[in-house]
DNA sequence: GTCTATAGGAGGATAGAC
DNA sequence: GTCTATCCTCCTATAGAC
């Protein structure tokens, strides 16, 4: 099914093949900035990252980018979108019969290994800007309750059978788990050079649900 | 004992009365200075915060600014010695009969409730040309490896002694405990407005030392 | 919708008088 | 060392032709 911004007084009336090649190439180009963004808000974050260094990326006029999106900070937006689209995908993909601890451990597992992959975006928490046009992106907004609830969820489950504390309030077990997408740590070891990404994620994912003291005695 | 800086051939000529007030007025308002950065920064971030702000805060023309401090990079350089010096005090003070384990905990502790307070400056980890300053400037740097290595010697005897979990390499645990620093689960609960700050940094240093699992069994 | 060219403005840094 | 008044670079956003 198109979505509304797609489809429009002209395309219906040209012929079905021509507008559905044309819708494509629109969203194949969206697509490609998404991308562009998303690799760039990773490696750079929001503030150092430039629309002109997009438009580059892209290969297409800087006003060519202001036609898609109004503003930088939508441009943000539309990367924080196609995250969280793909975070529902991967909810969707666990497998039924897993724990709710077991999933969540794997969601925190996914997000590390994008932000290893250098394709999770870094957003500043402190610019208003920005903060205002993502709460206003019902896009957004929509994805990250969907995928709050469905943690919040699990969370609950887990605690009830006495997987996860049960001395955690929920909401600050879920702020935990979201904020792994932030931790510098990984960037620490990964500048160290001293161990893989897989033993990157593994120790982070431990000290995160395990904790640092000793276990048992 | 006077610092280099302080110290030229108009003062030596000078007499030692007049000198010393100089010298204090002097040092009193780089004080000024760098405390309105450590909030700023706080408040708003290295990219957030700009130098007529300073400026404007401490009650000097933005010139002015710049004949105590060279550039933006120095000034946040300047509130990181100075979070440091802290730091370091808070290490000597810390009672000897403590345990290594008991030592980290509080010094966590510590860095989350100058957080909690807004007196924790918070740079980028992207930006090249803070980072290169920052390198450069010597007071910080020997700050950061006396901290390092302290903390370094304490996290092996708390891993010796059974206190600590000995399957995560001291750089790793270093690392952790320095991400405290930058976690924005603080911020998220605070915004919530449903704990106090000592309930908030409890919550916190439980995750980090415990973990999210729940334990014994 | 894509381009080139440019407006408009924020912000870091400096000149030069006192 | 402090001030006022600027400079100058960089960056977001837009105008206007095709």
């Amino acid at each position: 099914m198109l979505n509304y911004k797609g489809y429009n007084a002209t395309m219906a009336t040209s012929n079905p093949t021509k507008v559905s090649f044309k819708a494509q190439m629109l969203l194949a180009r969206e697509d490609a900035i998404i991308q562009s963004v998303n690799r760039l808000l990773a490696e750079k974050g929001f503030e150092a990252m430039t629309v002109d260094e997009v438009a580059a990326d892209v290969g297409i006029a800087k006003a060519s980018l202001y036609k898609h999106f109004p503003s930088k900070e939508d441009l943000a937006g539309a990367a924080m979108v196609s995250v969280m689209r793909r975070a529902q995908a991967f909810l969707d993909a666990l497998p039924a019969q897993a724990s709710a601890m077991e999933k969540l451990r794997s969601v925190v597992q996914w997000t590390l290994g994008l932000k290893l992959a250098g394709e999770m975006p870094s957003l500043p928490s402190q610019n208003s800007k920005l903060r205002t046009t993502l709460m206003g992106n019902k896009d957004y907004m929509d994805g990250l309750m969907d995928v709050s609830d469905r943690l919040g969820a699990w969370i609950e489950v887990a605690q009830a059978q006495g997987a996860l504390n049960p001395k955690f309030p929920p909401i600050a077990v879920l702020y935990t788990l979201y904020a792994r997408a932030c931790d510098p740590v990984l960037e620490f070891l990964k500048m160290g050079e001293l161990y893989s990404n897989d033993e990157i994620i593994a120790l982070v994912l431990d000290t995160c649900f395990d904790g640092l003291s000793a276990r048992g005695r």
